[in-house]
This record gives structure tokens, sequence and C-alpha cells, in this order.
DNA sequence: GTAGGGTTAG
């Protein structure tokens, strides 16, 4: 007999599926109830139940491993005899792709375990999953069913049933919630607040962070990223530095990403620099792939395209990531710099990177703004024959642009048409108001502007590059009568401005 | 166990 019931396997191990797959054969002979009534079994169930912990644990976004779990379970019928196993899974699946999997897994559970006892950890799972979801009636009836199980005073369950009904956008019910826990905690607040940003709800998240008991760095980068989502980078940055001039919180890697777009949208490369050399301090630029590749975003969209360059290019071979060469490419685009965003491309095949979506707007974006139209033609049919990525609206506007620039407006107006209706939108035909103003193309300018007007007749922009199309074709009276349209529509156009 | 996360046509 052995004294010791720990089982031998060191928790940080990592576990492959094929070691999982020896050990359920080694085990599957054995029902479960000779495992339990088997003492010389004990320990064996013991190291088994370890280990798909521990499996379940250390692989929670690998798709298979709980699905592998799972049917270990199913076939050797384990379930009615830990909680704590089906709650590990029940976790594993709520943070999946497919959150829906734990929902079936609890009814599948509940019809043929009657006698396993669900507990706090079960509903919060739940109602994670719920959230994930953002389905608010589903939500509910695990509200429903939680409350029923005495834990309507539970700290955890009524905090992930709070960020379960503002991210669901159940924000009555949020409040009640929150209003009615006898205890709070300061991922409670956190929740309401970040919660609250997240869905515009700004002041009020302002008014609960104003007013909260002690505020944390979670807190301070809610804010800050509720604003900047809101588009309200000033604001964001005056938060910014109140947080760290007067009180003297130290930002998180959280923070930086958060602070980045706001810096950028005003354009302030000084304070781009700054964030860098606070990066390199903290370490975060060592540690986290996320701030490198925002911070060269951020340098790119500031105008610094070769300090975006220099910074990619210091990133080592083994941290870049997919990420890193489409913000590369990204910038390049946005600077006209379509050469070297295609050797960039270039480079990041050769690296082993497969481009996703967002990689293939990103060159063609550039292709079109480098005036490289036969490049980008390329690029599309690669995307769609080689990585079979099929093409969204992004991808479209992007050769419409590119064609329409390079003056080829009739096979412009052609990939236009054939765009499918359930994707197509009036942005698409904008792109090609603009080369038609632009090569002064007053007949297909007409029908373009009438297609656009299908759908939106109160953008200011449209009714503006048109006339100016008339005018330019000496058209003075048609180019005034649409001037009038467009205030009678009450179109607004807002006038441009420059951050220098 | 519960909270904040990078790249995307005009």
């Amino acid at each position: 007999m052995l004294k010791s019931t720990k089982p031998p396997f060191p928790s940080k191990t990592k576990f492959s599926l094929w070691f999982l797959r020896s050990f359920n054969s080694l085990l599957s002979p054995g029902s479960p109830k000779q495992i339990e009534t088997h003492p010389s079994h004990s320990h064996q169930y013991n190291c088994q139940k370890y280990f798909l912990f521990s499996f379940l644990n250390e692989n929670p976004t690998n798709r298979r491993v709980p699905k592998q779990v799972h049917s270990h379970l199913l076939t050797t019928a384990s379930f009615s005899q830990s909680v704590r196993l089906f709650n590990a899974l029940l976790r594993c699946y709520s943070v999946c792709e497919n959150p829906k999997d734990a929902i079936f897994l609890y009814q599948q559970v509940q019809t043929f375990y009657l006698y396993l006892k669900f507990d706090s950890f079960t509903y919060a799972f739940l109602i994670k999953a719920c959230a994930s979801l953002a389905d608010l009636a589903l939500g509910k009836q695990f509200h429903g069913v939680e409350i029923k199980m005495g834990f309507e005073s539970h700290l955890y369950v009524q905090t992930v049933l709070v960020n379960m009904y503002v991210e669901s956008g159940g924000l009555i019910e949020c409040k009640k919630v929150f209003d009615e826990m006898p205890e709070k905690n300061h991922v409670t607040w956190n929740v309401m607040i970040t919660g609250l940003a997240k869905q515009g709800d700004i002041e009020i998240a302002r008014f609960l962070f104003e007013g909260m008991p002690d505020r944390n760095i979670v807190s301070w980068s809610g804010m800050i990223d509720g604003y900047t989502r809101m588009n309200r980078h000033r604001e964001a940055l005056r938060l910014f530095r109140r947080m760290v001039a007067d009180v003297g919180v130290d930002p998180s890697e959280i923070t930086l990403l958060a602070i980045l777009p706001a810096v950028w949208n005003i354009g302030d490369v000084k304070m781009c620099q700054l964030i860098h050399c606070y990066g390199l301090k903290r370490g975060f630029l060592l540690s986290d792939i996320r701030v490198m590749n925002s911070l060269i975003d951020a340098y790119a969209k500031c105008g610094c395209i070769v300090s975006a360059s220099r910074f990619f290019e210091d990133i080592s071979m083994t941290t870049r990531n997919l990420v890193s060469w489409t913000s590369l490419i990204s910038g390049f685009a946005m600077h006209g710099m379509g050469k070297e965003a295609v050797e960039s491309f270039e480079r990041m095949e050769q690296d082993g990177w497969k481009p996703n979506r967002v990689t293939f707007v990103c060159v063609l974006n550039a292709c079109s703004h480098g005036c490289l139209v036969e490049e980008g033609l390329n690029f599309f049919e690669k995307m769609v024959n080689e990585y079979r990525i099929s093409p969204d609206i992004k991808h479209y506007g992007c050769l419409v642009d590119m064609l329409g620039r390079a003056g080829r407006l009739e096979e412009a107006e052609q990939i236009a048409l054939q765009i499918p209706c359930e994707i197509s939108n009036e942005v698409v035909w904008r792109i090609l108001l603009g080369a038609c103003s632009f090569y002064g193309n007053v007949k297909m300018g007409e029908r373009v502007t009438s297609k656009i007007m299908e759908t939106e007749k109160r953008y200011g922009g449209d009714y503006v590059l048109m006339s100016n199309i008339l005018a330019g074709a000496r058209r003075f009276a048609d180019a005034e009568s649409l001037r009038t349209l467009m205030e009678k529509r009450n179109a607004i156009k807002v006038a441009g401005s420059s951050v220098t």
C-alpha cells in the first residue's frame, strides 16, 4: 500500500496528447466502481485525477484538450467522483472559442449524474460562458438557478454575474445585482467600471471610478481604455497623467496598450518615445509582444515610419509574430511605401508566417497607396487561391481604391458591382467616387452617387465630392442644387484639420 | 476561481 496520496506528477509538467492517450489505455480496463472499491487502485485513481486536472489547467486554450478529457471522463464514468474535475473542464470550455460547450457539458452531466453536487465554481464558470456568448437570456436563467442553489450573496458568483450582465448589455440587471451585493471587492468594482467603459457608458463608469474605495491599475487602465474607445483621447491622456504624476501609480503593460491609441490619434511623437522608454525600463518590451506591436503601429501612425521599422528590426526573430509583420506592413502602407511593404510581406513568408485576412488588407492597401496595381492584383489572387481566404469588404475596398487611383475606373466599377450584396456597403462606392472626382469622370460619378444614396443620404462628403465633379465639368447650376439638397437633408461635412 | 489585451479599405 502506498502511504502518500500525492501523485508523482510535477504540477508544471507539460503533457502531450499522445501521453494522455497512453494514459487512457493504461487505465481504461478498470470501471470507476472498481477503481473506487479496490484500495490498490486508489493511488492510480488519484494520479489520474491529478493528471487530468493539470492537463486542463496547463492547456487552457487548446481546443482538443477539453474534448479529450471530456470523452475520457464519459467513457470511464468519472464525472460522479469529482466536481472539481468537472469544474475544471467547465472552466476550460467557458474560455475556449465555443463557450456553448460549457452549457452542453452542464446539461449532459445534469441529466446523467443526478448525484453530482454543483458548487459556487460551477455557477461562476457557467455564467462566465454566458458572458462570452453575450447571451443575456441564458445568463438570466443561470441567475435564477444560482439564487435557488443559495449563492445569492456569494462574492465570486455575483461578481461574475455583474460581468455577464454588463457585457451582454443588461445594464439595469447589472446595476441591480451590483447594488444588492452585501460584499464587494476591487474586482467587483472593476468589472462594473471596465464593463461600462467598454459599453460606452463612460460617464457612469467615471462616476463609479471616482467614488470607488481603492482604485488599482485595472481601474485606471479600464477608464483610460474607455476614453480612447470613445475617441476622447485628450481625456485619456489627462487621466493617464493624473495616474502617473499625481497618484503615483505605475502603468502596466495593459495601460500602455490602452494609452497608445490616444497617443497616435493626437500624433504626439514625444509621448510615443516616452512610452517606449518606460516600456524598456519596466521590461514590458521584452516580455509582452503586444506592447511591441502596438508601438510599431503607434510610431508609424505618428509619422515616424523609420522609427517603426527600426523598432521592428530590433525585435528578435523568435519574438516577432504575424501581428508584428502585419503592423509593419500596415505602417509602410499608410506611408505610401508599397515596395517596402511588398518586400516585408515576402520576408514574412520566408520566415514561415502564414498571412491572415488582416495582413492581406494591409498589403493590398500598400499596393493601392504605392501604385503597384499588378502586384496588388497578384496578392488578391494569391489570397483567394493559395491561402483560401474569402475576400471581405475591406479587401474589395482596397482593390477598388487601387484600380481607381491608377485611373482604371471601369475595372474598379466592375469590381464594385461584383461584390456580393450581403457584404457590400457605401464605403466602397465612396472610394470609387473619390477616384471619379480625381479623374473628373462625371458620368460614372453620377452613377456612383446614386448608388451611395440608396443607403446613405446624410454623409456630407459625398455631396461635396459630387458637386466638385460637376463644377469641374462647368455644370455650376447642378453643383449648386446638389449643395442645396445637402443642406435640405441636413447632411453634415466636418471640416478637415491637421495636428500640425 | 471573479477584472484590463496588439494589426484591418475611406
